[in-house]
DNA sequence: GTCTATACTCGGATAGAC
DNA sequence: GTCTATCCGAGTATAGAC
């Protein structure tokens, strides 16, 4: 039997579910103490301001959505298979936090101070490393002639948008029930197979 | 020479600016007046409340990312065409007006009842026939099997999730000046040939 | 550390003069 | 129709008792 969390856990968790789901300007101070089950005074004993609560949460969402992408990315893969490790990779890990890519862009988009600092630190991790192999697998014949920009940004929007467009995708295709969560596990492979058809492997 | 649009006019512009940038819950009525260039008891002079006001946008903005996919997705055309036609005119439709999608995901995400009467009304017009088309397709072995499902998200995916994106996309991928623009122009054709060959066409 | 009470600011909405 | 002034609730933050 665990113990209990204590409560600037409780608050830190409630905050991310409050913060993700709102977005900063709908977050609310007291709907965080509800959850957590305090008053709202302690969300200040523990965090001084909304905005310091916000930075945290902000910066692991941040490092969620970046942090694999870059381990497989950067890892010793021939294309082919780094692209499916990608794929099945990052939809895992966004399913098991569904909210995290709509609320780094959105907050992304009106925060243009915070981009800064983040194409100065990660960015540099991200491309380089892919572009050259897709430089040379096109090169080398293997593939078809295409941008890496542009098969990073396939390959991302296809892991990513179905989970950002969620609502709209049930609305759209009739999902009820498991139905979205069943679809979600066949773009796994279906992905995979679309990227790699695709590029003509 | 045009004549100065009216008040009314004005308004409306100037909110639909601010509830795009800012969405529902950041968008502040001052800064709405301040564009617009009045003061804020004129918003409630001619709209009743910050609701009203946002009702009106939110829905033509529904609509304008609805109504030219359901147009080209019940076109009479054959599934490469329609394909390609698809993914030009929803990418200039989106250049056109670079906010709506975020906009619209983000506030359909934290208002289920609008999702509602949204799923009755335009849901029905979407995906059935082109649902049929990929089928028939399928079964003809003029393409590789696929779940249309699939095929209509992957589409959308490819050609919404870059504006989403755009201050990710631009940070990751080094982009500066014109280059998010250029890149935007380049994958009308990139994201058809994808497609295309995604689906063994 | 946790609570209650309260200060203070912001933002949406209204009243009323012109 | 447009303005100024103002109200009022909501929301963040603090003071202070326990």
């Amino acid at each position: 039997m665990e113990k209990e969390k204590s409560t600037e856990e409780r608050i830190l968790e409630a905050a991310r579910e409050v913060f993700l789901e709102q977005g900063y300007a709908g977050a609310r101070m007291q709907a965080i103490a509800d959850r957590a089950g305090i008053n709202k005074s302690m969300l200040h004993y523990y965090y001084r301001s909304k905005d310091k609560l916000f930075e945290g949460i902000f910066r692991t969402s941040l490092m969620q959505v970046l942090a694999p992408a870059i381990a497989v990315l950067n890892a010793d893969l021939p294309l082919p298979v780094k692209i499916e490790r990608f794929v099945h990779s990052y939809v895992d890990q966004i399913v098991a936090h569904p909210h995290v890519p709509a609320f780094v862009l959105h907050e992304l988009g009106r925060h243009p101070d915070r981009l800064k600092q983040f194409a100065g630190e990660h960015a540099p991790r991200m491309f380089p490393r892919f572009a050259a192999e897709v430089r040379k697998a096109v090169d080398a014949g293997e593939i078809h002639p295409v941008q890496p920009e542009h098969v990073l940004a396939n390959m991302v929007a296809l892991c990513v948008f179905p989970f950002i467009a969620r609502p709209m995708i049930e609305a759209v295709l009739g999902f009820e029930g498991r139905a979205y969560h069943d679809f979600i596990q066949e773009r796994k492979q279906t992905v995979t197979d679309f990227m790699l058809k695709g590029l003509g492997l």
